[in-house]
DNA sequence: CACCATGTTCCTTG
DNA sequence: CCAAGGAACATGGT
């Protein structure tokens, strides 16, 4: 589910849901996403804390907690299918379940299927992170100073968090559609001009995702009401994903500019989708 | 059974 | 020490 926009909107969603809340209990269904916090301690630090903020870096959720003078920060990130959401009480959880709050009248879940998100004290990861895609310090000339320090494939270069924080494998097949740049172009080889270029489309496409509620819709009208969400289809929308991205996951079908057919290939073992047309170099 | 999946980290190689 | 490549993590969908 989550790249930067998909983790923005969570955010925005969960903010009025958690602030103010105070954790009663905890549990944790899976120690792995902990790591390397130690359950023990997660749970001791966090009961009786209260949630004061929550926030977004890069695709990292910061939770804002305070318990009597003290204040801290836990780290929430969900991997590849991480989701995070308050529901009754009564609600059944999740087959993957990994760590539960009770908040007192409801309880915030933390479920992930795979299991590759985190839910910890440590703050490390978040910490190597670049800089926010509208960050004013963030230029075409800074771009391109980074980009000139690696000969990678400018397609790898934009999933690495330390140059840019948030974009990920779906965006940057969109972002190098939008400039007309080749995935496989060295990094290096980028000019101001294209940084420039690749700039903007990175805040375009980020900012169009986040308007319009993320790639793939979020649906708040579950069943069940009470703040219950998952992502899924918009009913009634069937390609509404496709209809916002461009390129991603259109292998063979017809470039939506030329008609020709769309290209997938493998970069750093993920896949990238372009247009040998429109994306020559 | 084979291959694919929105991400990050660790290990190896050069 | 650094850059780059690949495996690992864990589960499910097609």
């Amino acid at each position: 589910m989550p790249e930067l926009p998909e983790v923005e909107v969570l955010v925005r969603h969960l903010r009025p849901l958690l602030s103010g809340r105070k954790i009663r209990s905890v549990s944790v269904r899976r120690a792995k996403v902990l790591h390397p916090t130690p359950v023990a301690t997660f749970s001791k630090t966090l009961i009786g804390a209260t949630i004061q903020e929550l926030r977004r870096r890069g695709k990292y959720l910061l939770f804002d907690l305070k318990k009597g003078r003290g204040r801290f920060v836990l780290l929430g990130h969900l991997g590849m299918t991480g989701r995070m959401f308050v529901a009754a009480k009564k609600e059944a959880l999740p087959k993957h379940t990994a760590v539960v709050f009770d908040l007192g009248g409801k309880q915030f879940i933390y479920e992930d299927t795979r299991y590759f998100g985190r839910l910890t004290l440590d703050l490390t990861s978040a910490e190597q992170l670049g800089p926010e895609p509208w960050d004013e310090a963030l230029t075409a000339e800074t771009l391109v100073r980074e980009l000139k320090k690696s000969r990678q494939p400018v397609k790898v270069k934009l999933l690495d968090q330390t140059l840019i924080a948030g974009i990920g494998n779906i965006y940057a097949s969109e972002v190098l559609f939008r400039t007309g740049i080749s995935p496989r172009r060295a990094a290096n080889r980028v000019t101001v001009a294209e940084a420039g270029g690749m700039l903007t489309n990175i805040r375009d496409v980020l900012n169009e995702a986040i308007a319009c509620g993320s790639t793939i819709p979020l649906n708040f009208t579950g069943r069940k009401s009470d703040g219950l969400f998952y992502f899924g289809q918009a009913p009634g929308t069937p390609d509404y994903y496709e209809e916002r991205l461009r390129v991603y996951d259109r292998a063979g079908k017809p470039c939506i500019h030329c008609q020709t057919p769309v290209k997938r290939i493998v970069q750093a073992a993920r896949s990238t989708f372009f247009c040998p047309q429109c994306q020559k170099k």
